[in-house]
DNA sequence: TGATGTGAACCCATTCACAGCC
DNA sequence: GGCTGTGAATGGGTTCACATCA
């Protein structure tokens, strides 16, 4: 009961903790110091009683009649979500996608760092991509191990996915973020989760040819989400 | 009754038809020819009934006892995704993320097109991404206009997301793609799906913590999505 | 008084199980 | 016999509405 209810986030909930996190980290940089459920809603585009249900299942941060405390509440979410460490990951491709990845200041400013690439193309081995020397993919198992990486990102053409997720597997990771347009087969323990920017644009295609078919009203869903919700 | 039920097909199953899609594309490079569901869900890694649900929202296109044929099936949810067409697509931001995604050949082998990348960055501008030659960030709505664009992507760093989103809807787009990890202010008429890469990995980051406290058989969801759902 | 936390109602999505058709 | 298509059952997620408490 006290400090350590072992808990199980709801799936849907859990996708929307880190947008409340970035949230009350925005508001902390403007010296907001209190917030309601309901301006957390406002600002998450969301309902106010889902602000208030999702932030229950983290325990009773909120204050009754005042409202949530930023500073609290957002290391209550980082702890919750195991961003007060941060975690090493490997990206395999070192393709466009892959460089994007690497040089995205967005992955290594929010509790992830990026400590190895690999790519089997021999050209791209030895170049350096977001502060990283690419490696041999032979090498991940290697990675992996010295530096106790457990998230690895598949950035390879859809043809190599599975090879890479095989290896990623092969080489003890737990979690993999799929970038490849493949539906990976691993074994139950590890988590996969697809993110595929063709996917998404193909349901934005949909939504346009209604609108221009006349059918007003699409069935918005307003800001979605990839992921998968 | 015929040909145009003018559907309103379930955000779920919406979104998971670009994966049946591109799996059929896949079933018939291997000249394929028919398929069931027990296979197709195998492919999918969903459940049959699920599929079947999925497909029969398109209507009624396969045969019972045999299963469905996978030309025809292909063709029919193209059809209904909007897929017969190709849709011509802006990119503002022309960073490391703009660079990839105009580059990313999935994309445009898959019923897409860029017709033009903005940015603001005077360096920037004149470059060539993806076959495109970047223009200033003040010229979108001559490019939205001239090329009948109606899908918009949003590459640019978190603090200027509200702006092309706004310079988005002023030059007329209906459909927004944001790569920001921000949550966009928009008219209600205006799709936004939105991919946050560190949001994924921060939910991975739960997994893997969940794991490590001995929590076994954490809440996987295995191969969840963006999207996801 | 005012905002949280939460049972209860509602709604959408998934799954089951079988009728219907090839 | 085999597989689709679909009502009915189940389950999860969202929203409502209010008891609760600073």
């Amino acid at each position: 009961m006290s400090e350590s209810p072992r808990r199980k986030i709801p799936e849907a909930a859990l996708g929307r903790l880190p947008i409340y996190l970035r949230i009350l980290v925005d508001l902390s940089h403007d010296k907001v110091t209190q917030v309601s459920s309901e301006q957390l809603a406002e600002l998450a585009a969301v309902n106010a009683a889902k602000v208030r249900k999702d932030l229950s299942y983290l325990g009773t941060y909120g204050t009754r009649g005042v409202g949530y405390e930023v500073q609290f509440l957002t290391y209550q979410i980082q702890r919750e979500l195991g961003l007060n460490q941060s975690w090493p990951v490997v990206i395999v491709g070192a393709g466009n996608l892959g460089q994007a990845l690497a040089n995205f200041t967005g992955i290594s400013e929010r509790g992830f760092h990026i400590v190895g690439v690999v790519d089997k193309d021999e050209t791209k081995i030895g170049t350096v991509v977001g502060g990283v020397r690419v490696k041999h993919a032979d090498e991940l198992t290697q990675i992996v191990q010295a530096k106790h990486v457990s998230i690895g990102i598949i950035a390879t053409p859809a043809q190599h996915a599975q090879e890479a997720a095989d290896a990623l597997v092969k080489a003890g990771i737990g979690s993999i973020m799929n970038f490849a347009p493949t539906v990976l087969s691993v074994p139950r323990d590890v988590n996969v989760r697809k993110v595929d920017l063709a996917l998404e644009l193909q349901i934005l295609s949909y939504y346009e040819q209604c609108r221009n078919n006349g059918l007003r009203s699409v069935p918005t869903g307003n800001q979605s989400d990839s992921v998968s919700a």
